[in-house]
DNA sequence: AATGCCTTCACCCAAAAGTATGATTCTCAT
DNA sequence: ATGAGAATCATACTTTTGGGTGAAGGCATT
């Protein structure tokens, strides 16, 4: 970005310097002053653009593509040291349901759901569900 | 478009016209070239910026997509009948950023992010976001 | 027996997410 | 020019999440 605003900065200067040139040596100064502006606007223009382009571009994660079956990354798991039942909770979650869901489904409150999740987050340096399910799929340790 | 290459007219002129009126009234023209150049480009680096952002929004369909990038599946995209817009949200969502972070990064409001999560649950028939990434994921929506 | 970890659950509070409704502007195709 | 759809934003309200704290029972290891 620093070398962005000196380049800008530098291109502004020669620009400048150009004109006083050109005002000086051929006297075409009162004759052109649309002209100069013109110039330097469409010039602006361009560049302008050019920076919007720059601005809009993104860049894409490439993710591991799995092949069959998954296996969960079992060196991983214990790297964070996740436990089985948080395990558990952590598959529930990456497959869309809330946490009153997961409770259903494995027979629990919602309050040991949220126990469970909130220590994942932790484990998984994550402050929201969806992404400690982005970095535990980084991590392999889900599909 | 029509609409908006007027308007860039009206502005040039406008501004030169202001210009002239400077020069005539004030005859401040010689200590201020550089002024002049500096406003005008200033104004038109944001013009150009602005109409970049234009662009890019239109003529996105085709991002530089290399060997190893993610293509979205456009047939699916249709037929969910998911916008260009809603996409680039979509994607924050998946990444795992909450609706301000993506409304930061794509110079939104809060609220129309929330519209556009809103309609894609509609439109991938997902009552959370955690459900319309897995849908999405299922789609070959995102990677 | 003491320690540590897992699992379970509760309560409270704050923040984020989601729902509903309405409005404006712009573009595009009919 | 008219209407449809996209994109933007707002306001108000409900639900879900997340954070902090505490606590109790079970099961290993020390």
């Amino acid at each position: 970005m620093r070398k962005t605003i000196l380049l800008y900065a530098l291109l502004l200067a020669l620009l400048i310097f150009l004109l006083k040139v050109l005002e000086y040596k051929f006297f075409v100064r009162d004759l052109s002053l649309e002209f100069y502006i013109g110039v330097v606007a469409l010039l602006f223009t361009g560049l302008g653009i050019w920076v919007g382009l720059k601005l809009t571009r993104k860049k894409n994660p490439i993710p591991p593509s799995p092949g069959g079956k998954f296996v969960p990354n079992e060196s991983a798991l214990q790297q964070a040291g996740i436990s089985p039942r948080e395990y558990e909770v952590l598959e529930g979650m990456a497959q869309g349901f809330s946490n009153q869901e997961i409770a259903d489904k494995l027979f629990l409150s919602i309050n040991t759901v949220k126990t469970h999740t909130s220590n994942l987050f932790i484990k998984l340096d994550a402050r929201r569900r969806t992404q400690a399910i982005q970095k535990a799929k980084a991590l392999g340790l889900i599909p």
